[in-house]
RNA sequence: GGAUUGGCUUGGGCA
């Protein structure tokens, strides 16, 4: 019995649903009992799948059987319903719950807060907050429900009430942790506001958290998108000093921003410590280097890169072809231009409008009145 | 012994 729910929860975690479902029928024509963490795995598996009328189905099966649901069973019951956006069948279930006894507990209101905030109203999600701080029947909010009010709020841009929130519960609650302040410092960045950020980023240190590999992202990220270049890479190599390891979207990231400003060297010396280590470049990392070395005017390298890329099991994406047409285009390199065009729709790509345009552009600029032409036939 | 909720996501021409 415990065998076979722990396969079946694995089975589920690698959302190999239909293979989780089966082993559940094996277990019932074989007339081995389900116990309730089986039932609750099943559920599970199924809400996750997005199956919530299979789930709800299976809930009452699990009545019939007379197999009594517990808080968790009820939790991701919530948790599938809102997620698809059905808060009312929410409140059914909890009204349920209630009947049948059971506590809800600081799970099931953070979802449904989740839940509220999802569907836009962060009001009521408030509403619920206040609810959780003040009358006894509720719960004691924790980090968690922190975090998922921040970031319903700051979703609204309410980054002010936000923050404020945050200081007063940890002030007050000692409720927050590093996540709660990693949404807020993404929020603010987000926004712009690069002082409020690195103010809550000292308050992280001072309160002696642990910043983890996701706070390092998310500044990573944001002080790029403000193109802050220094800053991001102080954190990164601050990142990698503590042993954490950063993600290959970090990495991407910090290429694209470093290619932007024009270090193409160092966006280059990035790649190639990744192809040397433990995170491999994707087709995004390669359309990075390739994009700025044609720009620097090196074109011999991103053709070494393109055939390293295919060496490497990675296929041009639409992205890649883009690039290369528009670029070559307007290097007025006008037949390595059309023969990726003509690529690229082999690989059945349909080129956007960008494409086209800069492929008239380029060859316009020659007169090729008869290659413009062919192109407006292809594009109507 | 096994089952439930939170924080950033990366790339292209012209502008």
């Amino acid at each position: 019995e415990v065998t076979y729910t722990c396969l079946m929860n694995g089975l589920c975690k690698m959302g190999k649903l239909k293979e989780a479902k089966g082993l559940f029928n094996a277990m019932l024509e074989r007339g081995i009992r389900p116990d309730i963490v089986t039932f609750t795995g099943m559920i599970s598996g199924l809400c996750k799948d997005g199956k919530i009328a299979k789930a709800l189905e299976l809930f009452n099966f699990m009545l019939e059987k007379s197999e009594e649901p517990n808080n968790i069973t009820y939790n991701i019951l919530i948790n599938g319903l809102c997620k698809e956006g059905l808060l009312s069948d929410v409140f059914k279930i909890l009204e349920m719950m209630v009947e049948k006894g059971k506590k809800p507990d600081v799970v099931t209101y953070n979802m449904i807060l989740r839940g509220l905030c999802d569907i836009g109203n962060v009001n009521d999600a408030l509403k619920l907050f206040d609810l959780m701080l003040s009358n006894k029947n509720y719960v004691d909010p924790d980090a968690w429900t922190i975090s998922m009010l921040i970031r319903g709020l700051c979703r609204e841009g309410r980054l002010d009430e936000a923050a404020k929130i945050n200081s007063e519960m940890i002030e007050h609650k000692k409720v927050g942790d590093v996540v709660t302040y990693t949404a807020l410092i993404g929020a603010y960045l987000k926004e712009g506001n690069v002082e409020k950020a690195m103010e809550l980023w000292k308050e992280v240190l001072q309160l002696g958290l642990i910043p983890d590999s996701r706070t390092y992202s998310v500044m990573i990220d944001g002080f790029c998108k403000r193109n802050i270049i220094n800053i991001a890479k102080g954190l990164f190599s601050k990142m990698r000093s503590l042993g954490l390891t950063p993600t290959l979207p970090d990495y991407n990231t910090l290429m694209a921003t470093l290619c932007k400003e024009g270090s193409f060297e160092q966006a280059t010396r990035l790649f190639k410590e990744m192809v040397d280590g433990n995170i491999q470049p994707d087709v995004i990392s390669y359309n990075i280097i390739i994009d700025s070395s044609i720009k620097a005017g090196n074109i011999q390298y991103a053709n070494e890169l393109l055939n390293h890329m295919n060496r490497r099991g990675l296929t041009p994406d639409a992205f890649t072809f883009s690039m290369l047409i528009n670029r070559l285009s307007k290097l007025g390199l006008m037949e390595e231009a059309k023969s990726t065009f003509e690529r690229m729709t082999a690989c059945g790509f349909s080129p956007d409008i960008s494409v086209y345009d800069s492929l008239l552009k380029g060859f316009s600029v020659q007169g090729q009145t008869e290659e413009m032409i062919g192109l407006l036939r292809k594009m109507g």
